[in-house]
DNA sequence: AATAATTTTTAGACAAATCTAAAAAAAAGT
DNA sequence: ACTTTTTTTTAGATTTGTCTAAAAATTATT
């Protein structure tokens, strides 16, 4: 039996934050990684993840790592959806970039309403992807996943779509304002260099050379 | 020099109840009358009360009941702004009923973003009043007072129109829309009776009899 | 004005979420 | 296999906001 728990706004950061962690390793989520991305202390985190294992969100074991159950998991898809209907939300009818709205997103996304979460969903015309091309689960949790790669492992002359972005930090989106990069810009990659693996791209018209780290944080498709 | 402060959200809390509290009693709110608001106890309040004192939200002394300073009313009014055009919002945009909004706006007058609310406010075409008839402080703190009276000190036979709730909550909205009481109706006051100070009014054409409680909790003004 | 009732404050305790410092376990290096 | 290093946990302290129970101040009543 599934059902969504109450839990406090603390609660559902460690949720969330292992759920993402959990994309990248899912055989289990280090205590370590956990205190890394909520800026906190190991001993800390340890305290937390007993007293989540208490409310069978997740299986925890001494020294074992952490897997989310599928209370869990729910709940991480529920706090994800908020989050990133609010984003749509803040780009789309408030005329914030897209820079702007992951930090106001993570206060927006405690708010417990259902009903809210839904009537925003119907408002919004029941989007799929967020401003930064990441996929909102549905009422259901169920997210529809769309193949996408990275642009460092792109064919070279084959024509593509920016479709999203790895990282969502403001330092990089503003980059890429300043590049005239977007989602549903046509890329092509023309070359890339050995010395330093960074890239020459065609963008629109226009040729520009980015760095090895750029092109591992931005998602293309094939069109 | 006014600044806005950082606050928990308990401390917003304790600030926008001593402010609706001063509206009634000016002179001074009792540390009884917050914890019987926040549902809590007058030593948890008193502890409070010398928290906020310290930053300088309100002038607290022993015993004397306490006032806003400055700091305190320019906090309390954007924490009120914020809830009521949250209202409107959900009212206007997401089609929620004006007795579903209350509950869901108390937590969404505590997101942060100053960006936010002034975006919302204009998304929301910069309104006055929030879907109870109550005024919304603009983004200097200034509210614009219509001036109305209670229905229990209306003139027989004159011609008014309904426009605000003294009283929010769920029960007396939902009475109010199962006697097709909502504000713009017009409203005839006919007679009132002796012994229970009940009334009986004249809705668009319809003619009710109303409780002296209903009476005074509804707002009208002339037309 | 003295006493009673009420209101408010103080003192000390508690739960949640965090921290530091030290101990224990696991992983890595030789 | 045995150190060394890293990771994780435990133990105990701290902060925030709350509580109960008792003391102090104020207000109301006779």
């Amino acid at each position: 039996m599934i059902k969504v728990i109450i839990m406090t706004v603390s609660e559902e950061n460690y949720i969330k934050v292992i759920y993402h962690l959990s994309l990248v390793s899912p055989k289990g989520v280090n205590t370590n990684a956990i205190a890394g991305m909520l800026d906190t202390k190991a001993s800390s985190v340890t305290d937390m993840l007993k007293k989540l294992s208490e409310k069978d969100l997740l299986s925890y074991q001494k020294y074992q790592g952490v897997t989310l159950t599928e209370n869990g998991l729910l709940c991480a898809k529920m706090i994800v959806r908020k989050h990133r209907l609010w984003e749509v939300f803040l780009v789309e009818k408030l005329n914030f970039s897209w820079d702007e709205v992951h930090e106001i997103a993570e206060e927006l996304e405690h708010i417990r309403s259902e009903k809210l979460v839904d009537k925003l969903d119907e408002f919004l015309g029941f989007p799929t992807l967020d401003p930064h091309g990441d996929p909102i689960p549905n009422a259901n949790g169920e997210i529809k996943n769309i193949d996408k790669l990275l642009l460092s492992e792109a064919i070279f002359n084959q024509d593509y779509i920016c479709v999203g972005v790895k990282n969502s930090s403001v330092e990089f989106l503003q980059y890429l304002d300043k590049k005239n990069i977007f989602l549903g810009v046509p890329i092509k990659v023309i070359s890339s260099e050995k010395f330093d693996h960074s890239f020459t791209i065609n963008l629109n018209s226009e040729t520009i050379s980015i760095s090895n780290k750029i092109a591992e944080n931005l998602y293309i498709k094939l069109r």
